[in-house]
DNA sequence: CTCAGTGAATGGAACGTTTCAATTGGGTTG
DNA sequence: CAACCCAATTGAAACGTTCCATTCACTGAG
C-alpha cells in the first residue's frame, strides 16, 4: 500500500537517487525530470518515510516539550509560543504531559530520546534532575523552561523570587499582617522561589516572617488542591486575612470553595494568584495575580533550543530571565482591620459588573 | 557519542541479534547473558534508536492528536483522556494544534503521516476533508473526534444538535423570545449542528425561528471573538434578551465585555455557553453551559483508534455518540419582561458569593 | 555411541532513505 | 578532433534496527 521511492523512481523512469534529489535538492535536477518525478509522486500518493529519513540523517524535525499540566492555561500559552516558533523553523512539537509525576516524566523523556528529537524543552517535576544531564551528555540539547538552570545549560525563566516579593509586598501595603502561602512542595523550584520572595517582602517591610506568614502545602498545583487548601484555611487559620497562592489554578479553586463557604473576597480574605492566566480576569472575583510573559517564555525557549541544535558550534548557553508584573484586580482588598492606608482597587468591582480595568503598576 | 546495539554487543561479547532479543524477547535469552547485556547497555547509556526500530517494524508507538485550539480547556481535557489511554497502552501522543487553520492542519497531518504514526485523532477544521480519506486509504487509521463521521470510519462525538436544543429550550422556558446565537462558521460541523438544534427547539415550542433567532457569526471560537460579538450585540441587537454561545470561550469573552459595558447578566441579558469547561463555573457570573463528557470523549476515541490499529482484522467501525447535559448556573435568568413562568436559578447567586450548586436536570 | 531434540546464540538480509563517488552525454575550447 | 568541463543522472554503501534461518552445545533416549 504505502509506496516508497523505488516505486516512484520506476514509474518516473529514473533512479532512486534522483527522486531523493527532487525532494532534497530540487535545484540539482532538470525541470523536466523533476516534473515527471513529481507527477509520479502525486499519482502514487507517495509520502516519504520519516523514520528512514532521520535514521539516515541522524536527526529528526521534531522537538519535545514536557510540561507539568496541559490542563493549566499557563502551560498551553507557553506551548503556543514554542509551537509558533518551531513551526516557523520547520519543526513539529511533541507535547508531553508529565502531570507532575516523576515516572511519567521519565517515561516521556525516554520516548523523546528514542525518537531522537532535535531537542527537549522541559519544566522538570523535581528540582535536581540528573537524568537531564545524562540526556545532554548523550547529545540531545535540553532547555529548562520556567526555571533558571545550572551552568552549562540554557534556560528561560521568570524571576519567581521577585514575583513572590511583589505579590506579598502588595498585600502588606494593603495592611495585611497575617498572610497564608498556599504553595506546592519546596522541591518544585518555582514554589520555593516564590516562597523565598514572600519572606523577603516581609523582611524588607521590617516585619517578622514567623509572625506574618502561615503556610499550607498542597500536593498538586491545580484547582482541586486549591479547594482543599481553602477547607484547611477555613478550619485552622482564622487569623489569616490574606492568601498568596503559588498559581492561579490554586487561587481559582480556592476562590470557588471560599464562595461556597460564604467567605467574602476580598472583604473577609484577600487573594493573590500567580501566572495571570486568561481566566483570572474573568473569575467571580477578578483575581489579582502576578503576570508572567507566557507566550514569550515559550518562544524564547524554543529559540534557544533551536539555536543550540542547529548551530552547536557557535552556540553559547544563555539564561534568559523575564520580569513578572503585578496585575491588581478585585480579589485583593485592604485588610478589614486597617482599612486606612489604602488606595487600592475599587471594592465593589467584585459584586457589580462595572468596568474593571487591569492595573499594571510600572 | 550515541552508541548503538553494535557497541553494546561487542562490550557484552555477544551478537547484535542477542542484544535485540534482550530488548524484544527477553525470555529467549539466558538470564546470565541477559544480565551481561543489560549491564553493557547501562554502562554505555544505550538508548535504542526509534527511527531504525520503526523503519524495520513499519509502525511506530506514537499517535497523532490534532485539535483546533490547545488553549481551549475543552481540548486539553480531551487530550488528557486520549493521553491516559494511550499511555496505558504503551503509546505516546503527539499533540498538534491546527489553530482552526486549514494549512496548519494540512502541515501537521503531513508530518504525522511521514512519522508513520500508528493512527490519527482529529477534530478537522473543515467539514469535508477529502485528504483524511486519502490518509485512511494509505493505511493510517483516522478517528474523527467530536464529530460524527461518515461511514467507513470511526468517530466519537457528542450529540450537538441535542445540545443546541436543550440550551435554547432552556432559554425559551425562561421566557426569552429574542435569542441571539453567537456561532462559528457553518463549515464547522459542531457549529452547524448546535445551530440546527437551536432552531429545532424554537420550532418545537411552536414559535417562528425567523422571529426568535438572531445570529452573529464569529471567525474564531475564542474569547477575543466572543468579546467582539458582545460589541456587535450591544450595538445592533437591542431587542435580544438572551445569547447562546457555541462554546464557553466565546461566552466568557462575551461576558467580560458585557461586564465592561455595564450590561447586567442575567438581568439585561441571559447567557448560555457550551462545553462546560472548568472555568465556566468560576466566572464572574457563573455560566450556564451544555456539558460534554470531555475526558471520556478523548478516552473513547483513543480506544477506538488503538483497536483499529492493533487489530485491523476484527475491527468494526463504530460511531460513539455521547449525550450532552445542561448545567444551569447564574448566567441564565428569566426574561425581564416575562418574569412570571420561572422557577430558575437564584438571581443573586451572581453577585453574592453564596453557595452555588450546579443543577443538572435529568 | 549415535541421533533426534532442545535451548541459546549467531549472522546476514531487509527496511526506505541520503549521500557521494562515478558515469554519461552534450558543448566548449585549443 | 582531442581534451576537457559541466550539468544531470546513476548505483551502491550506510544508517541501526528486527527477523529468521542457521549453527552450536548439550542431554537423554535408543
Amino acid at each position: 500500500m504505502a509506496s516508497g521511492m523505488k516505486d516512484v523512481a520506476s514509474l518516473a523512469g529514473v533512479a532512486v537517487g534522483t527522486v531523493s534529489n527532487v525532494l532534497n535538492h530540487p535545484d540539482l535536477v532538470r525541470p523536466l525530470t523533476r516534473a515527471r518525478v513529481e507527477a509520479a509522486m502525486e499519482e502514487l500518493g507517495f509520502i516519504p518515510n520519516g523514520s528512514a529519513r532521520q535514521l539516515r540523517a541522524g536527526r529528526s524535525r521534531c522537538l519535545g516539550l514536557v510540561v507539568l499540566d496541559v490542563t493549566n492555561p499557563f502551560f498551553t500559552e507557553v506551548a503556543r509560543g514554542v509551537e509558533d516558533y518551531a513551526q516557523a523553523a520547520g519543526y513539529a512539537v511533541i507535547l508531553c504531559n508529565s502531570d507532575e509525576a516523576g515516572d511519567k516524566e521519565r517515561r516521556y523523556l525516554r520516548v523523546l530520546e528514542e525518537q531522537r528529537v532535535r531537542g527537549i524543552l522541559i519544566t522538570p517535576v523535581h528540582g535536581r534532575a540528573p537524568e537531564l544531564r545524562r540526556i545532554r551528555d548523550r547529545g540531545t540539547p535540553v532547555v529548562l523552561l520556567d526555571r533558571p538552570g545550572s551552568a552549562g545549560q540554557c534556560s528561560v525563566a521568570v524571576d519567581d523570587r521577585l514575583g513572590g516579593e511583589i505579590a506579598v509586598t502588595h498585600l502588606l501595603s494593603l495592611g495585611h499582617r497575617r498572610i497564608t502561602l498556599v504553595n506546592g512542595p519546596g522541591t518544585i523550584r518555582q514554589c520555593a522561589d516564590r516562597r523565598r520572595g514572600a519572606f523577603r517582602a516581609v523582611e524588607r517591610a521590617g516585619l517578622d516572617p514567623a509572625e506574618v506568614i502561615g503556610e499550607v502545602i498542597v500536593p498538586a498545583m491545580n484547582a482541586r488542591a486549591g479547594a482543599a487548601a481553602a477547607d484547611e484555611l477555613i478550619g485552622h487559620q482564622p487569623a489569616t486575612t490574606a492568601v498568596f497562592c503559588a498559581n492561579d489554578m490554586l487561587a481559582l479553586g480556592l476562590l470557588r470553595r471560599l464562595g461556597q463557604a460564604g467567605v467574602m473576597v476580598p472583604g473577609d480574605l484577600a487573594v493573590v494568584g500567580y501566572d495571570d492566566i486568561e481566566f483570572a480576569a474573568d473569575a467571580a472575583v477578578p483575581l489579582t495575580s502576578v503576570r508572567q510573559p507566557k507566550y514569550q517564555l515559550g518562544r524564547a525557549a524554543a529559540e534557544l533550543l533551536l539555536d543550540e541544535a542547529d548551530r552547536p558550534a557557535d552556540h553559547e548557553h544563555r539564561r534568559s530571565v523575564f520580569t513578572p508584573e503585578l496585575v491588581v484586580r478585585a480579589s485583593s482588598g485592604p485588610c478589614p482591620d486597617r482599612a486606612q492606608d489604602v488606595s487600592g482597587p475599587v471594592q465593589d468591582a467584585a459584586a457589580s459588573p462595572g468596568p474593571s480595568r487591569d492595573l499594571v503598576p510600572g
